[in-house]
DNA sequence: GTTGTCCTTTCAATCGATTGCAAACCGAGC
DNA sequence: GCTCGGTTTGCAATCGATTGAAAGGACAAC
């Protein structure tokens, strides 16, 4: 007995093998009240006998939805962080799962964006009941725009004056704070921080960086802010030029673990000792960092659970939930790219 | 004058505004030759008019076809490579970029895949018109099972006998015969391969390290071939449990860059320079190979090309075209992890 | 026998496009 | 005026589902 003769693809056909209409067989399965208990069980177990599964595209496009979540990364040409980096990853794996669980598809836009608003008309909103854009880049306005008109929308990023966007985020503030009393606390007085501080989440770090150093009375040397990008290969010659420049430090907070490890290499290059001459802190705690040498002390976020409140969010705004912003915890991951200076002063 | 008053989103308003039928209009923006030049460019004004864009949802339901690409990471169970290997972020990327090139969407799988054939019945399947796997895992069979069924899909991986799937791969025999002959050119005579050699590619390259070895006369030790997994929390335990039974040697063939790095990390944490006492070659030639330290020696497989030419397969195959197999180039990238051993011995 | 009620099932429209086939149109030739 | 080609356009079915409204059936009460 052939189980599956014609092979059973529409609803139509098991609607034919149970002796129902097309209406019937979709209440049946959708377990709709209006129908009885028998033809139920009848129009399911048939389906299940012939392995019937339906057309979640036919349903999707009747339904006028798509079960599909646009994720966007702000790769900026400026800041030149891209895809390659191992944080995008991890975050991209905690959205997957997440959508994954829901039922939702993942659409995958990661080319440099110069104007968000230009997405508007293309795929990744016409074919996307939601999007999440993984940074502001430097498009906070535009951003805005886009949330004004509607549509289901939400931001990895900090905290923006005038933001009517809705927004997770890691406690930026509060993790520079961190990296920079840790490295303070250890007795490090100069004080370096790199990154692009007109990226928004840079820009917090650097807020917190810049109250560490005040708590500790300690004034800020503006030669001392390296504006360094987030492309490792870039990151380098930042250093280089730095280290050119002879700007002295004994202790750097940088915006990225990446940027922290191309710092380590550059540095130990050029003869210097880490932790001993110079102290280095990275940021995002990224599997690599534990097993570099040395290994990187970093401030985590815990990025497999952003993904997940992202997903949740977009999700809740699809709904017509009322969503509001996120703030993830940050935590100082100690490892020995830190350490005492040579001759320790007091704090 | 109001440039859109109603917000023109159909075909058939669009229709309706230049005054024909909705069969007409479809064919005016298709470029049908049924179409008068006249009535074409009437109707096409007025589409960018008005702003119109098709639904290409609509239009692939219609078409039957979906325009999305399935993604699948095989990860593996048991060999614990997972995604936050850099390597596949870069074939990633390298995949999106092609599709996006070709109007096509990107599905993605990655959870560990136990039995590809329940993936003939998921969305993986359903819901795209062509599959990429990224490795065979141990699965080879089902592979050609699932091949068999005429479903457009290509795998990266290696050649096994009995293939009868559309293959994209590198040159893994060649690579590791490159690692192991730099290695032994340099003098080194006592090398270990890391890897799961139950997996296909790497089996490929360790038969080229035993090319290699033999060409050199020398014989192989079976406790020299150390079987260390992807993830880099248990390749660092595999190489821990590998000083502890005190394996002697002076080189290291490694199956992949993470791999590698672990090893440089755990080896000279336990006292051991690199690459002076042991020298380490390394495989993927990921991004932050070359800003460790020392700096990794590594076979570059050309990663982003490979992700094109994988979607170059797949659509082919969509298209019903007959698609051969293609196999990259593996280059060797020489740094500093790998040198001449301190007492170097002339080959 | 007719009517009313309640529960179940079917009818048919709908989502937004594509496309084979038929119909309309148009100028020319008889 | 009629027919004939050839070109241009429209009709209507189709993809595979959902769903409001209408119909069908069973049964009881009058």
């Amino acid at each position: 007995m052939p189980p599956a003769q014609h092979k059973v693809t529409t609803l139509q056909q098991l609607a034919d093998l149970a002796g129902v209409s097309r209406a019937t067989a979709s209440r049946a399965l959708s377990d709709s009240t209006l129908i009885s208990d028998k033809t139920k069980s009848k129009v399911r177990s048939l389906a299940q006998k012939h392995n019937y599964r339906i057309n979640e595209r036919a349903r999707d496009f009747r339904l006028q939805r798509s079960r599909v979540i646009s994720v966007v990364f702000m790769l900026d040409k400026q800041s030149q962080q891209h895809m390659s980096d191992p944080f995008f990853l991890e975050m991209l794996g905690g959205i997957a799962d997440s959508l994954a669980q829901h039922d939702y598809d993942l659409l995958l836009a990661h080319a440099p964006i110069e104007n968000v608003e230009h997405l508007r008309d293309s795929r990744v909103f016409r074919n996307a009941d939601g999007v999440i854009f993984i940074g502001q880049g430097e498009q906070h306005e535009r951003l805005n725009a886009l949330a004004a008109q509607g549509r289901p929308m939400v931001i990895w990023g900090s905290k923006l004056p005038d933001k009517r966007y809705c927004l997770v985020g890691g406690e930026n503030e509060h993790g520079g704070y961190l990296a920079a009393s840790h490295l303070l606390k250890l007795g490090r007085r100069h004080l370096a921080f790199c990154g692009r501080i007109d990226l928004p989440e840079v820009a917090a770090r650097y807020r917190g960086y810049q109250r560490a150093l005040a708590e500790f009375g300690i004034a800020e040397h503006a030669d001392r802010v390296l504006d360094v990008p987030f492309d490792m290969r870039r990151a380098q010659a930042a250093f280089c030029e730095v280290l050119e420049r002879r700007v002295r430090f004994d202790a750097a907070v940088c915006a990225s673990d990446v940027m922290a490890l191309s710092a380590i290499a550059t540095l130990s290059e050029a003869g210097m000792r880490v932790p001993e001459d110079i102290a280095v802190v990275g940021y995002d705690d990224i599997g690599l960092a534990a097993y570099s040498r040395p290994p990187l002390t970093s401030v985590r976020q815990n990025i497999r659970w952003a993904g997940r409140v992202l997903v949740e969010s977009v999700l809740g705004l699809i709904n017509g939930e009322q969503v509001g912003d996120t703030s993830l915890a940050s935590t100082l991951i100690v490892r020995r790219s830190c350490g005492a200076p040579p001759r320790a002063t007091a704090s």
